[in-house]
RNA sequence: GGCCUCGUGGCGGAGUGGCUACGCAGAGGACUGCAAAUCCUCGUAUCCCAGUUCGAUUCUGGGCGAGGCCUCCA
């Protein structure tokens, strides 16, 4: 704790990398815009669970993990989810059916993100159960003159709010020349967006003050960031697209009703992800989920890991664009191999790591506004050590496991390699003896059949000779 | 049209006002019956044009190129 660097964080909303000083390092706050659950979150929504993991993990290790919350919001009522709902039950009443629709979504999306290596977060509030909230910010919105209602919705009136659209460089009289807004009667201005909307007979609503109604998208972030984490709290994190307008409103809904200089002090974005050199797109049908790519063969023609789909995603600095290839899960694959194998090597107990003594290198990438790639550099470097072959340093296996990286022992991995391929361990290990005897008998032709056969199954062997006895002996490891 | 990123070796991808990481792929070697794995060694890059500077890949300006946002899409 002596003069150890800060810990430095780009900020959106001055543009710069700036230290890192939390406004009560007894309850650093941070707040990340989760899914809204209307379908199977796909690998671009992988990227902010797992980065933003990383910067919880890093911060509960400066701070204390005590003293760190995280919250990571639902969002479960939206027009898609409704629409989803009618589409795939039309059978159900529609709130039977939406219920259906974000159980199921939601709960495969904590799954997808514990497959990911992803650590829970503090709270992991729904929308749904934070109306009450949303509608007394509503009301503080008109109270203070921020908003109001017209034809059927409440409305933020962005005029009422001085620096509004300074978190995406944008002003307001450049807004309106964009002329890609659209102009509606009951706005004061083009650019009010919807706090709460009345609904129809057939759709979900809640009573409020304005009438039966659901909130709008927005609001909701303001609502449960507030009730969690405060009326100014330390990060608030998301994807590029959320600058504008999602964020920008939340800022101007949550600044307003409280009255605050600043509703997150460090505004945080990670970059977008293309695939194969591609955008993303159903259209393209090169739409990838992260259950795709953990449990069927749709991405490469295999499963993968989610520690591979974890490494991958972290080679790349969080601001950056990432392409997702299959040659990069490859290599990440190669990677996470040589490391456990490293660390069978070690004889390390992971479990009794020490968890404060880390590798200094690589702390000071990761304090310089997460630098991944060259912390996995450092990696490569305590993990590709010849001399540490006996003695793998147990900082650098901690520095791995601190971004929740190697979170298996050696042998979970290599079960986990040899069960995506169902072998058949006894055939394989006959086939080893064969070719062992054949091998003692030179009959090379022979061997190198049984050799073919084994890699037609999948199977990679490696030969040895016992130095003091001369003794022949194969092992063999699933092909990479 | 407005705003914002970014252009580094064959590929991915960092940092830096002077000597440019790391990984993959590639080349040579050791080992092997031959392989594989492992180990040793090695090569190759900073989009273009000006400017600032003793010196720029790094700073400034312009150009060209790529991507994103401006549409409740992470």
């Amino acid at each position: 704790m002596t003069s150890t660097p800060p810990l430095k964080l780009y900020n959106t909303l001055t543009c710069s990398k700036q230290d890192f000083l939390p406004l009560d390092p007894a309850n650093v706050r941070m707040y990340v815009c989760g899914p809204t659950v209307y379908d199977f979150a796909h690998i671009g929504n992988a990227r902010p669970v797992i980065v933003f993991d990383v910067l919880f993990r890093l911060l509960r290790h400066i701070f204390g993990a005590e003293h760190v919350t995280y919250v990571r919001n639902i969002t479960d009522v939206d027009d898609k989810i409704n629409a989803r709902a009618a589409q795939d039950f039309p059978g159900l009443p529609l709130n039977d059916a939406i219920r259906a629709v974000t159980e199921t979504t939601a709960a495969r999306f904590q799954a997808d993100a514990k497959a990911l290596g992803c650590l829970e977060p503090t709270r992991e509030p729904r929308a749904t159960d934070n109306i009450a909230e949303m509608i007394a910010i509503i009301g503080k919105l008109i109270a203070g003159g921020h908003a109001y209602a017209a034809a059927g919705e409440v409305l933020f009136s962005v005029g009422s709010m001085p620096d509004y659209g300074r978190l995406s460089g944008r002003r307001l009289d450049e807004q309106q020349a964009g002329a890609r807004v659209a102009v509606e009667a009951h706005k004061r201005n083009p650019a009010d967006f919807v706090l709460w909307k009345l609904s129809a007979e057939n759709e979900p609503g809640w009573e409020s003050p304005w009438g039966r109604g659901r909130p709008g998208w927005h609001i909701e972030c303001s609502a449960m960031s507030h009730r969690y984490l405060g009326e100014t709290f330390d990060i608030h994190g998301g994807g590029l697209d959320l600058i504008f307008p999602h964020h920008e409103n939340e800022i101007a809904q949550s600044r307003c009703a409280f009255g605050t200089g600043a509703m997150a002090n460090i505004w945080m974005h990670n970059g977008f992800l293309r695939v194969e050199g591609e955008k993303m797109s159903k259209s393209l049908g090169n739409f990838v989920t992260i259950s795709d790519l953990l449990e069927t063969e749709k991405f490469g023609g295999r499963k993968w890991p989610g520690e591979v789909l974890r490494l991958a995603m972290l080679k790349t600095h969080y601001r950056q664009p990432i392409d997702w290839t299959v040659k990069a899960l490859e290599e990440a694959e190669r990677t996470l191999d040589k490391w456990y194998l490293k660390l069978r090597q070690s004889n390390i107990d992971i479990n009794a790591l020490p968890d404060d003594d880390l590798d200094e290198e690589f702390m000071g990438a990761l304090r310089d506004d997460l630098n991944l790639a060259e912390a996995i550099a450092q990696l490569y470097a305590v993990f590709g050590d010849r001399d540490m072959h006996q003695s793998l340093p147990a900082s650098g296996l901690a520095s791995a496991r601190l971004i929740g990286l190697l979170q298996h022992t050696p042998n979970e991995w290599e079960e986990m390699k040899r069960g995506r391929l169902n072998l058949d361990t006894n055939k394989i290990g006959s086939l080893i003896t064969a070719r062992l005897a054949a091998r003692a008998a030179k009959n090379f032709t022979e061997s190198d059949r049984i050799r073919d056969e084994l890699v037609a199954l999948g199977i990679q062997i490696q030969d040895s000779k016992d130095p003091v006895t001369g003794e022949l002996k194969t092992v063999w490891e699933v092909k990479r």
